[in-house]
RNA sequence: GGCGCGUUCGUCUAGCGGUUUAGGACGCCGGCCUCUCACGUCGGUAACACGGGUUCGAAUCCCGUACGCGCUACCA
């Protein structure tokens, strides 16, 4: 293979799709794994979707998902200009070849032409397209048109005949030229439309491989006659499987999170999501579900992803980013954890505390944003008793347990996990009860419930004034 | 409507003609661990869309049907 040179050429919509990370992911892979190069190009030739900051957003998202590019915005490169916006006079040209060798011509058809024609079109039962009425105007009349009408620029399409779309991962598909739409390539203002800036930024920027979402395996065709109309030699196709929303549908907002920054903004790490995106249509051949990028990197290969559309299951993500959370070093999750804390106003101003509270609270959190939901026990002032609880606080032994313990607590200067341990060995001593039966009550009246986390962390942090408030309170239900 | 793509447990998937009583993961259910919850661990639950072929033999190859999705813009 001659050196194998991707691009991710997303839109500026403000957002990044988690879709369009995957297709990211892929070519950053497919990259990577063949000593290639990864290019960044922004598409943004459509002036009425302009979004302020949308661009530096997205390189943003990229850089948390630690997908690095080596040509682009910012970095610049042999082939640029990277924005579509600042090639304008290069579609220019190359619209000028095109029309230069009759394999396209201007268009004069007005809004209401061929919305009445697709109108009648669809009535008669006809496939929708431009009927190319515009086709057959003389040279000479056409050109002169130009000068004093708006216009577009179409594609000659061959009438007849059939176009093969040779996909990495669908094999051959074949397209009847008949039913090729003659593709708008300049549109009136000016700009040219994402086929013919596609076609010629990847031809000049050296794309040697074209890997997209499948919504655009039907203009495909359309791409490759362009290709051969310039005379160029197409790159390889391979067109991705739709990432799905629950009901099967193409991802969409409206159905829940759709976009990177939303997952980033609820607490899941770039290493799940980038790891659970990847599992979204490819998959080494064993059971190995857990990759770092380097591993991805490693095993990546186009024929193994898969034909059909994946459903997006943030169940199995949360569960992913639950399995990251524990199994990254611990002063980066605390770190991070601290970050939270402060983020979500949990800051107890007391660095050791906070950091019992973060592990304490790590074997159960799946994502940052579960934070204050999970802390909660950490920051009761007034308890509520749940069922179980009261159930417990209502034994005599419970009672008994807790005088106790007040009367310890008395003699103890501060809770730490090692006086919380020994006055608990000396309340088991004096109450005579173990295990759950010593233990329950004593959670109960901290808490006001039968789960939680670790008790010793959870009196520690709470400190020895508030628990002494507790028991007493509890005692007196 | 037309064109195209797709179809293995609820979900992500393994499987590329016999090694399959169809494997793994999430979820769910149960056991163990544990003061409890969670984590971890062990076990269970659950699928080849349908109908024809081809073949000694098909989840795997071919054809058809059904269903789903995508595209059909001077959006990408």
């Amino acid at each position: 293979m001659s050196e194998v040179r991707v691009r991710f050429a997303p839109s500026p919509t403000g957002y990044v799709h988690v879709g369009s990370l995957r297709t990211a992911l892929y070519n950053y892979l497919f990259a990577r794994h063949h000593q290639g190069r990864f290019v960044l190009r922004i598409e943004d030739t459509d002036q009425s979707r302009y979004v302020e900051g949308a661009v530096e957003n997205l390189l943003e998202t990229l850089r948390w998902t630690g997908l690095d590019y080596d040509e682009g915005p910012e970095k610049g490169g042999p082939y640029g200009p990277y924005f579509q916006s600042q090639r304008k006079e290069i579609y220019h040209e190359h619209v000028q070849q095109l029309l230069d060798k009759d394999a396209a011509y201007p268009c004069f058809c007005s809004e209401e032409t061929l919305n009445a024609m697709r109108e009648e079109q669809q009535k008669k039962g006809l496939p929708v397209m431009y009927d190319g009425r515009c086709r057959n105007i003389p040279k000479e009349e056409a050109l002169e048109r130009m000068k004093s009408e708006p216009h577009v620029i179409r594609l000659k399409v061959p009438r007849t005949g059939n176009t093969m779309v040779k996909d990495i991962i669908r094999g051959d598909v074949s397209f009847e030229n008949a039913l090729i739409d003659d593709q708008i390539l300049l549109k009136s203002d000016g700009f040219p439309t994402y086929h013919l800036a596609n076609v010629v930024d990847d031809h000049l920027m050296k794309i040697s491989h074209v890997i997209r979402g499948e919504e655009w395996l039907p203009s495909t065709p359309k791409h490759i006659l362009l290709y051969r109309a310039f005379g160029w030699q197409e790159p390889q196709f391979a067109h991705l499987p739709l990432l799905l929303n629950p009901d099967r549908t193409k991802l969409s907002k409206r159905q829940g999170d759709v976009a990177v920054e939303d997952y980033r903004a609820k607490g899941f790490l770039p290493q799940a999501l980038v790891n659970f995106v990847a599992l979204l249509g490819w998959n080494k051949g064993d059971d190995q579900e857990i990759f770092s990028l380097e591993e991805l990197v490693k095993y990546f290969s186009l024929e193994r992803v898969n034909k059909a559309g994946a459903v997006f299951d943030v169940h199995k993500l949360e569960w992913m980013n639950g399995h990251y959370i524990r199994s990254i070093a611990e002063d980066e999750y605390l770190r991070i954890g601290q970050e939270w804390l402060k983020k979500l106003n949990l800051d107890t101003g007391d660095a050791q505390k906070n950091r019992l509270i973060l592990q304490a609270v790590r074997p159960a959190l799946n994502k940052f944003a579960d934070l204050p939901q999970k802390t909660a026990v950490f920051f009761k002032d007034a308890l509520e008793y749940d069922e179980q609880a009261k159930e417990w606080l209502a034994k005599p032994e419970s009672k008994e347990i807790l005088k106790i313990m007040i009367e310890e607590l008395a003699q103890t200067d501060e809770l730490t996990l090692e006086s919380f341990k020994t006055l608990m060995k000396t309340v088991q001593k004096r109450s005579g009860q173990k295990g759950k039966d010593l233990w329950m009550p004593v959670r109960a009246a901290i808490t006001g419930e039968t789960h939680g986390p670790d008790l010793g962390i959870v009196l520690t942090v709470i400190g020895k004034r508030k628990v002494e408030q507790f028991l007493k309170q509890a005692l007196a239900i």
